[in-house]
DNA sequence: TCCATATTTCAATTACTCATGAAGTCTTGA
DNA sequence: TCAAGACTTCATGAGTAATTGAAATATGGA
C-alpha cells in the first residue's frame, strides 16, 4: 500500500462513527449488513450513514453489493490489513518495540494465518 | 488502549505532515531529533512543526525532552503499538484475513519479539 | 401504473483542522 | 542584565469535514 492510499484509509479510520461502523461490519463477516440495519444498530440518519459508508468504501475498507432493494455492506479485511501493514513495515520499519506492543495480536496472527500450512508445494495461505 | 485514545492517535496519524514526522522519528530511534533539525529535514516553519509535534505528543505517539536550548523529540513505539493492537484486537477481533494481510510484518514481529513460534514448514507465502 | 421501501445525493449550515506570521517564553552566553 | 537562539503560543483566515433535512433515484409488489 502506498503512502497516499494509507493516508486516505487513516483519515477514514480517524472518526468515531466510522470506527464503530467498521467494527460492526468486521463482526458481521462476509455477509455484511444492509444499510438500513446498520442505521438501526448505530442510530444514524440515512444520509449520515451513507456519507460515512461512502468514505469507508472510498478508502478501501469496506465493500458494498446490492441485493434487491437493500445494499449490503461488508468489511474488506485486505483494506485494513494494508493499512496495518503500511504502518508496521513502511512507517515503523518493523521497529521491534512497536511490534512487541502488539505482539499478542501479531502472535495470534501468525498462529492463525501461518500455522496450519502443511507444506509449501505450491500451496498458498488460504484466506 | 481504549477507543477514545485510539481515535486520538488515528486522528494524529491521518495527516501527511505528521506521518512523515513519525516516520522520521522512528528512523532516528531513542535519541530522537531536535525540533530545529526536524524542521530543516522536512522544511516546515517552526510554528507549523510545533503544532504537529504537539498533536503527535498528545496522541502518545512521540515524546519530548528538553536538553539545554533544544527540545528533542523521539517516537514512542508503545504508542503506535497500542494503536495497531487496538485495530487488530478490538476493532477487528483478530480477524484472520486482516491478520493474513499483514502477516509478513506480524511474522517478523513474532520472531523478533517473542519466543519462537512452532512453525518450521518454512516457505510461507509472503504477501 | 402507482405506491411503498431502501438508499443516495444535494444544498445549506456548522464545526473543525491547518498554515501563517507576530508575539511570547525559556535558556544560554557575553 | 542584555541579546540571541530555540521553541511555543496566539490570533486570524482559508480550506475541509460532518450533520441535517429535503429531494431524487432505484427496486419490488399490489
Amino acid at each position: 500500500m502506498e503512502r497516499q492510499q494509507a493516508l486516505i484509509a487513516l483519515q477514514a479510520l480517524a472518526n468515531a462513527a466510522r470506527l464503530d461502523l467498521l467494527r460492526l461490519l468486521m463482526a458481521k463477516g462476509k455477509a455484511g449488513l444492509a444499510a438500513g440495519e446498520i442505521g438501526q444498530c448505530l442510530g444514524h440518519s440515512p444520509s449520515r450513514l451513507s456519507f460515512h459508508l461512502n468514505q469507508l468504501e472510498q478508502a478501501g475498507l469496506i465493500q458494498s453489493r446490492r441485493d434487491s432493494r437493500n445494499v449490503f455492506y461488508s468489511a474488506d479485511p485486505a483494506g485494513l490489513g494494508g493499512v496495518l501493514s503500511y504502518l508496521l513495515n513502511d512507517c515503523c520499519m518493523d521497529h521491534p518495540e512497536v511490534i512487541a506492543c502488539c505482539a499478542g495480536a501479531a502472535r495470534r496472527a501468525v498462529q492463525v494465518s501461518l500455522d496450519p500450512v502443511p507444506d509449501e508445494s505450491g500451496g498458498m495461505a488460504a484466506p
